[in-house]
DNA sequence: GATGAATGAGTATTCATTCAT
DNA sequence: CATGAATGAATACTCATTCAT
C-alpha cells in the first residue's frame, strides 16, 4: 500500500543543499532551481516535499538551530565537577577562539537567517525559543557558580544575558574584523575581562 | 567642498527610496522596479545614476554608515569636560536604552547589509571602515578617561573593543528578543556591569 | 442491465467531484491534483482509473449530458393523455421558469464543454447524439401534437427545431442577463409566443 | 522626452495574436507564452503592455465584442426607408444564412468569453453592455415597425427579446449540428416562423 | 486498489539591463 | 534628463503523467 515513506531523509537531504547554497551564493540568490542542480534532481521534487519555498525557508531555520549542537558540549561540561572549572569551561567554549572555528562557514547563513527574523513571526519565534534554551543551561550553571561562591552574581538570568551578549557581540564583531591573526588576543582579553566581571565584587 | 551636483541629490533621493523598500521588504525582496515604483519614476531612471544594481548595493551601505551619525553624538560629547562625566556620557549613548530607539528601523537594514559583508568584499572594507572610525573615536576618549583615573585599562583598543562587543550583542540580542517592556531592565544592568568592569581593578 | 462493478462506482466518484470542481472554479483550472484533493484521495488514483485527464473530460461530458434527465420528464409526460395539455407540458418545461433552476449550476458547466466540441470530435458527437435523442422525443410529441389538431405544423423536425432553438436561446440569453427579477415575465412572454406560432395558421 | 508611445498599436496586436491562439487551440491552452511565440517577441512584452494574463484577457473580450461590427450593418440598414423592407431586412441578417458565415472562426471564441461571465463579473458586464446596445437598436427599430403597422407586437422590448434568443438559439443550436448542408433549409424555416409570429395577431 | 516518489514540460510573472528616442 | 520598448534569464510553482511499492 504505497510507497515507503523517506520523506524525513530526503528533506533533510534538501536542507543540506539549501544550506551549501545559501552558504555558497547568498540567501537571496539561493533558489528552489539552484538547490535542485545541486542535487541532480528536478526542481519540482523539492516542492514535492516542502509545497512552498517558504516552508523550506522555515524548515532551514529550524534545521540551522539544531545544529548548535549545545547538547555536545553539554556532555563534556558533565564530566567536569568542580564549579571554578566549569565557570571556566563554559566561558571559554562561548568566548573562546574555538567558537569562530565552530561557527565558521555557519557565521553567513546564521546572519542570512536572523536576518529573517525582522519580518518573519515564525522565524523570530524559532530564534527565541533557541535562545531561551541557551540562556536556560547558562542559568542553571550560574546558579552552581553563585553557590559555590565563583562568581559574585546572585542573578542566573542577568549573569546568562551578559555572557550571551558579550558572545553575540564577539561573533558579530569577529565577522567584520575578519583578521585571524590577532583574534587569539582580543579572545583572551575578553575572556579575563568578563572572568574579572563575575567574579569580582 | 562644492556644491551637491543634481545628479548626487537624484542618487540620494534613490537611495533613501532603497533604503526604506529595504526596511519594509527586505533586501532580498527590493528591486528596481520597486524602488522606480515608490518614487514614480521609470526603472531605466535608476540604472541611468546607477549603471547596474550592484552599484546601488555598495553606495547604499555607504549612504547606510554614514548615517550613523556619531558626529552629531560627538558634538554633544565635546560640550562635556570632566573625564567621568565623558566616560559615562559614552556608555549611555552606545549602551542605553536611546541607542535601540535611533538604530529602531535602521536594525534591519543595517543587518541586511552586514550579511552582506561575508561574499562582498568592498562592501566588507566600507563595514571595517566604519568600525574603524568608531573605534578610533572611542579609543581616543579611552585614553583620556585612563589619563584621568576614570578606567583601569591602559590600552585604548582594549576598551574600545570591549564597549563596541557588548554594543554590538545588546543591539543583537534586543533584536530577537524583542521584549522592550523589560528592556530598560537589561539595558542598566549591562551598563553596571560595563563601568565596574572598566573602572574597579 | 447488471451489477455497477466496484471500479464504474469510482469513476462516478470522480466525475462528480470534476464537475463540482469545473463548476466551482472553472474548466480551465479543474486539475486532476485539485480533484483528488477534493475528495481527499492521490491524484495518481484518477489516473489509475482514466488513463489520461482527456479521457477523464470525455466522460464528465457523458456523464454531464446523462444528467439532463430527460427520462424522468418524460415518465410525468406519460401519464398525460389530452394532446392539447401535452402540448402545454411540454412547452412548460422547455420554456418555463423551472428550466433555469433545473440548469442552475449546470449552466456553466454545460457551456464549458459545449465550448469543447469545436475542437473536440469525440465530445460533438456525444452532443450530437444528445441532441438527437432530444429532438427525436419532441418530434414524436410533435407527430401527436398535429394529428391532434393542436398545432400546424405537419413536420415534426420544423417543430423540435423551433423548440430546441428557443430553449437554447433563452438559457444563453438568461446566462448573460442574470436578472431573476424579470425572468418570469420574460418566460411568460415567450411561452405564449410559442404556442401563438404553433398552434395558428 | 521618452520614446513614442506605440502601446495601442501593440497591444491591438498582442489581442489579434491572442484571439487567433485561443481560436486554434482553445482558450485554456492559450498561454503568454504561446502567444509571444507567434508574435515572434519575447513573452515579458506582453507583460510590459498587459501587467497581468487577466487584463489581457478582459481586454480580449471587449477586443471581441467590438468585433461584432453592428455599426456597419447599421449603416447599411439606414438606407432603406420602407418599414417592412426594414423588418426583413433585420431578420435576414439576424437569422440568415450569413450570420453563420459572418460569426465562424468567431463562434468559438466567443463562447470561451461567454464562458467566462459565469466566474467573471467585469466580462459579464461587458457582455450585458454589448447586449444592451444590441437590443437598444432592434428596440428601436421595432417600434417604427409597429407604427408602420408591419408587425402586431406594441412593445419594442418583446420584440427585440424574441429576436435575440432566436438568434443565439440558432447559432448555439447549428454549433452542435454543424451540418451546413441543411442549414438553409432551417434558416429559412426559422425566419418564416419569426415573422409570422411577429406579424401576425 | 492505492500511495508516494520522481519527472519534465509548462505556467504567469519579475528581474536587471540595453537601447532608441 | 527621462521615458518606454524590448530582451532574456530567472523566479516559484502547477501540470499531467509514470513507475515502484
Amino acid at each position: 500500500m504505497g510507497r515507503k515513506s523517506k520523506a524525513d531523509e530526503r528533506k533533510s537531504e534538501i536542507l543540506v543543499h539549501f544550506y551549501e547554497v545559501v552558504k555558497e551564493e547568498g540567501f537571496e540568490n539561493a533558489s528552489i532551481a539552484k538547490i535542485a542542480k545541486r542535487m541532480d534532481v528536478n526542481p519540482s521534487l523539492l516542492i514535492h516535499y516542502f509545497k512552498t519555498k517558504e516552508e523550506m525557508v522555515v524548515d532551514l531555520v529550524d534545521f540551522l538551530l539544531h545544529r548548535y549542537n549545545i547538547d555536545e558540549q553539554y556532555a563534556k561540561l558533565s564530566q567536569v565537577t568542580d564549579a571554578r572549572a566549569r565557570f571556566e569551561y563554559v566561558i571559554d567554549i562561548l568566548l573562546g577562539e574555538q567558537w569562530m572555528d565552530m561557527s565558521d562557514g555557519h557565521h553567513s547563513v546564521f546572519y542570512a537567517c536572523y536576518y529573517l527574523t525582522t519580518r518573519h513571526e515564525r522565524i523570530l519565534e524559532h530564534f527565541q525559543q533557541m535562545y531561551q534554551q541557551f540562556r536556560d543551561i547558562i542559568m542553571k550553571e550560574a546558579k552552581g557558580w553563585y553557590e559555590a561562591g565563583v562568581i559574585v552574581y546572585d542573578d542566573p538570568l542577568q549573569v546568562a544575558e551578559y555572557i550571551i551578549t558579550l558572545n553575540e557581540g564577539m561573533t558579530y564583531y569577529e565577522g567584520v574584523l575578519m583578521d585571524r591573526t590577532t583574534f587569539a588576543k582580543r579572545s583572551k582579553r575578553l575572556r579575563e575581562m568578563a572572568i574579572k566581571t563575575l567574579t569580582t565584587a
